[in-house]
DNA sequence: GACAATAATATTGTTAACAATTTTGCGTGC
DNA sequence: GCACGCAAAATTGTTAACAATATTATTGTC
């Protein structure tokens, strides 16, 4: 999951391990909607921006097809990918099916401790919404679900959960109103009450009505596709300028 | 999921793309315990093995390794997953949570057209075990979930749950007791009548009583390591004896 | 002027060679 | 006999060049 801190910071010491530094990165462009679904990925291109071989693109293109971030074509190439309106009706019905459960775990194991890290990261989503910053709200929303995955203490959930979560920012991204109506964190606010309630079957009714208002907020809408200057995109000039 | 058919039936059609062709193969292998957990995989071995280069391996092993079916460690090499005790409790653990639900949804919208799809498949279920084909077995026992999944008509559902599948198979085949009580079969039966009832509550009730009792048949083993002889292992010999 | 065939370009797919790292084997010293 | 260190081998990581494929531009014809 991208962090939500300045998007960024990692930039600067070139020791930190290249290879998920360029995921990072183009993870952080879909996610903040610089790089465009249907969007061509020039294999080259990309290698010179990031100043990397080919090969490494190729080994990130994999890890993002899988996420379904982006659509591999046998011998046409790599796009960002453009998640129909039915899988991201798919991808909220799967998440409801999972997080429901969550939902009840996390309302029947609840310790002070855990409702204290709870409240601790609704407070940043608040002063990221409070601040404006659009694009930390939507991430650190997704990863208060992750928070409450990983509070299952089932590592399969949790890892499963941060794809689909991924792939739902990806989809808010894409299908969220112009004037986006961002009320999920008082939505988070309600369901924290509901799950320091107790009560396992409040907890799930409210996590499905959370992910049912999130879907019904999203919006039909073809995003027109961009020119693909990754210069400009990622802030960075190509290392070497062949002939 | 690796077909139940004559494993190996498209060795012969070499037009049958490579790529996945290996991944398959390498699949069946796993699954079959002719690679067992812990043994080192050599690019170059395999890329022998299968004539293929090392960069196809590579690409085959990320796949593998996604799947968490081998582990990928830098600078070292690919090693057959060896799932831990726990491991595999999590992994029954999340199948639970998500079956649940997939038995719920299978149970209320019950079509007489699927019934029979999956009193067909039970019929093949049966055959195998009759015939003592355990690899077929397994692998159709698997399957049957995996149909389950499908008649939910989500796909997110779907392939997660097709990965999840896969792992419980190496799970399985690692832990299984020596003297196989495999009423898998007997117990699918009884799914379906449950399914057939239409009662979510039951059905789901059923798929948690028999995914636990997966569970509980499994049985704490350590595998011990044997020696790589890839050419044996796949029945084929290297392409080229390099020097 | 529009369409089709063809050449030119761009891009992906593949291979082989080289560099970096780890593992193994051997010899030395204690 | 055992541990340590060094050298040799094996293996992975990386790069660059080449081949195959798809895209674009051009030319010729109707």
């Amino acid at each position: 999951m991208a962090k939500a801190e300045d998007s960024g910071a990692y930039k600067g010491s070139g020791k930190l391990r290249p290879e998920e530094m360029i995921y990072q990165e183009m993870l952080d462009a879909i996610l903040d909607r610089r790089l465009e679904p249907g969007m061509k990925l020039v294999e080259e291109d990309l290698a010179k921006t990031f100043g990397v071989s080919r090969a490494r693109i190729r080994a990130t293109f994999l890890q993002l097809a899988h996420d379904k971030l982006i659509n591999l074509v046998p011998n046409r190439g790599a796009f960002i990918a453009e998640p129909t309106i039915n899988e991201a009706i798919e991808v909220f019905s799967a998440r409801r099916m999972i997080e429901d459960g969550v939902a009840r775990k996390v309302a029947t194991s609840m310790t002070p401790e855990r409702a204290d890290q709870i409240r601790s990261h609704l407070a940043r989503e608040h002063a990221a919404h409070h601040d404006g910053d659009h694009r930390a709200a939507i991430i650190l929303s997704g990863e208060f679900h992750l928070l409450l995955a990983r509070l299952t203490g089932n590592l399969v959930i949790e890892e499963f959960l941060e794809r689909l979560i991924l792939r739902s920012s990806l989809i808010i991204a894409m299908y969220e109103s112009p004037q986006p109506v961002d009320c999920s964190h008082s939505e988070h606010d309600r369901l924290l009450d509901a799950l320091l309630g107790g009560d396992p079957d409040v907890a799930a009714a409210e996590m499905s009505r959370h992910l049912d208002a999130i879907r019904d907020r999203l919006q039909l809408q073809r995003p027109k596709p961009g020119k693909t200057d990754f210069a400009s995109i990622f802030g960075r000039t190509p290392r070497s300028e062949a002939s």
